[in-house]
DNA sequence: TTATTAATTAATAATTGTTATCCAATAATA
DNA sequence: TATTATTGGATAACAATTATTAATTAATAA
């Protein structure tokens, strides 16, 4: 997909939604399309800030929410909020609620075969590989109904 | 193991390590051998202070810092400083490298096969999963051997 | 078009999570 | 016991995020 129709997807997607397409919308998705650094807030603010001065971190930040909660962009992770310890150091697996952030273990040896991809072998040091089961958990599926 | 035996493990393990055995550590190490809700550093404080009415949330963290390092206790990810967006939303997965926290996309249909335990699926929505591969990427084994 | 309302943005303050610093206390070793 | 290294506590600094509020812009109806 060329960047073009990315961008044409973008805009369809946000009528559809309802969401109006604005300039600052608009930059912060052209800042992400092809862009594969997985940058953070600031990075994508640093990048626009010449084109938009008048731009605001805040609005960046509130703009990535609105494109997450609508499909348009993806976190890595959930997760990212702050650190979690774990007393298990074998390697196992997570179900992470994304709305609640609540974790549980899952511990299956099955998962532990999984095939890794030469690539990723290439230079790196691999020190294992974990799985997150992103999923809105009983209990805020039982609160969204409200 | 009985949480009696994971401590001396724990004191065993921190002797050979060369780590001192304060109470603060082992507080800290109690309060989180038995706890599978993968407490945040501020957890554990409000855990161990009516004991330890002294202690700092700076030593928790810092001490939370050494057991990870030392492989005592994890953390279930190393992606917990800062979101990170992607413009990719089909489902795919990241090599992460634990150092300096770079991402870069693994998209292998062959990892999107993987059979979810039952058990996850009870009461939760499953959204999808991610798997992360934690490296040290060869850009930071080079800076490593300096 | 203009008036009205709703949505969006900017500026900034406040909050939260984390790290650094510095000194005191404790532990390890000579 | 004296000396040195490690650890911990208090607190300041910093970084990331969120909340607040007012101004601006867009959408809609008259």
């Amino acid at each position: 997909m060329t960047t073009q129709t990315a961008i044409d997807n973008f805009v369809n997607r946000c009528r559809t939604l309802g969401l109006s397409v604005t300039p600052q919308r608009l930059a912060i998705f052209k800042a992400l399309i092809d862009d594969h650094s997985h940058p953070r807030p600031e990075d994508i603010y640093k990048k626009i800030k010449a084109e938009h001065p008048t731009i605001s971190l805040a609005t960046i930040y509130k703009t990535l929410e609105t494109f997450e909660k609508h499909g348009i962009v993806s976190v890595v992770t959930h997760l990212h909020n702050t650190v979690r310890y774990d007393p298990i150091t074998e390697p196992h697996h997570h179900v992470v609620c994304v709305k609640c952030n609540k974790i549980i273990d899952v511990i299956d040896p099955s998962l532990n075969t999984i095939k890794v991809p030469e690539h990723i072998l290439q230079g790196n040091e691999l020190l294992g590989y974990s799985i997150h089961f992103n999923v809105i958990c009983s209990e805020c599926r039982l609160k969204e109904t409200n």
